[in-house]
DNA sequence: TTCTTTTTTTAATAATCACTATATAAACCG
DNA sequence: CGGTTTATATAGTGATTATTAAAAAAAGAA
């Protein structure tokens, strides 16, 4: 079984720790004397479990995907505009027990050039996320709920943006009241969205 | 007149250079030894005219909002739809002089404890912002440009969330076309915003 | 010129940053 | 028991952080 000294604190529990430093003060404002105090472990434990900070970031970052994310499962409502509600409803409703904001948004959105890898690593995965839902739209449009004139692309955009934004205004302190507003507002306007042949590009461009 | 040795550096220059660094990687990520670099002046001279980080950074901010921003002519368009597109083709037009995103969000939407002043002056800002815009709609309200059901608060929460997830879009190197299509898909769902009696929240409420 | 004022240059400050060398402690195996 | 392995604790590493002390330089005023 395990050999060796075993280790004496539990590395979920610590995560969970470091998860919402990262979450609240971002990757850079994040002190290591911030991560050691909080996780409760000594630098050496840290290092010998997580390879250094960038790593333990990285372990943070996915311990984030798979909990807090019903991402996965939003995708799985079974009509596109269900999807966008529950986006939506779950960007408005924010735990308190959890910092506020989206960490793919919160953890470096900007930085030093040290940090670009951890910066680069955020790009990509909030992409992957739109490119996610715009293959569920295009699905959507497969299966005829939406429209054969709908652009998935333009819908997951849009949608990504204004999830991106309310985490921009949960991040800045506003009530749920008002992230609900937002998400209520959205929706208001998603069948407009929906029902149109060309793309927004396209229509600009006239 | 001037008294003493005169000032080496032009004021403004030096503000851009610095402007640029904070806008591009924060104002934690931006180091001093970045910032007398690329402004080609000493630390001495630095804290001579600007007292220090802080303070210069605040001096950027000023010179940020009064050159870059349009948001003072953009609440002048005739309509609450001009308003409205002036911000979102605003928004999208991202110059190649610049870079790409929202100082005010770009600046610092985590940070560690140390700078939690200038996280709060962003926020301050930002809400002001958001503030001016509900106003600006509440008089289209009362001009009868918008029905007297219009919701200005709502109008304007969601149109601010739109544009600050398209500056977190920006930060994350999308090309000018997705801003654009982003903002074109926010005006076709415009008028199905604005045409109803209740505000999303109470719609959602029920 | 000399005095005063302000800026510049050079060099250094204490504090914090991420990270680690060394030694000890705690488990299993034989 | 001794030997091996892994994690701990203590203490410190060099590098970088924002900031400044001290002196020289460049202007106007007397």
């Amino acid at each position: 079984m395990a050999k060796g000294r075993p280790r004496a604190f539990d590395m979920d529990e610590a995560l969970d720790q470091a998860l919402k430093l990262f979450w609240t003060k971002g990757y850079e404002g994040t002190s290591l004397s911030d991560l050691t105090q909080a996780m409760g472990i000594s630098p050496p434990s840290l290092y010998a479990a997580f390879g250094n900070k960038e790593g333990l970031f990285r372990r943070a970052l996915d311990r984030y995907m798979n909990e807090m994310s019903g991402v996965c499962g939003v995708l799985n409502a079974p009509t596109a505009r269900g999807v966008a509600e529950a986006m939506l409803y779950g960007a408005a409703d924010i735990d308190p027990e959890n910092p506020p904001g989206c960490m793919l948004v919160q953890a470096a959105l900007s930085c030093s050039d040290a940090s670009e890898a951890v910066r680069q690593e955020l790009i990509g995965r909030r992409k992957a996320g739109e490119d996610a839902l715009t293959e569920r739209f295009a699905r959507a449009v497969r299966e005829g709920d939406l429209p054969p004139t709908a652009n998935p692309a333009t819908l997951s955009r849009f949608l990504t943006a204004v999830v991106q934004g309310m985490a921009v205004h949960a991040a800045s302190g506003v009530g749920r009241e008002v992230l609900v507003d937002i998400a209520g507002a959205t929706l208001q306007a998603w069948s407009a969205l929906v029902d149109t042949g060309m793309s927004a590009q396209d229509r600009a461009a006239e």
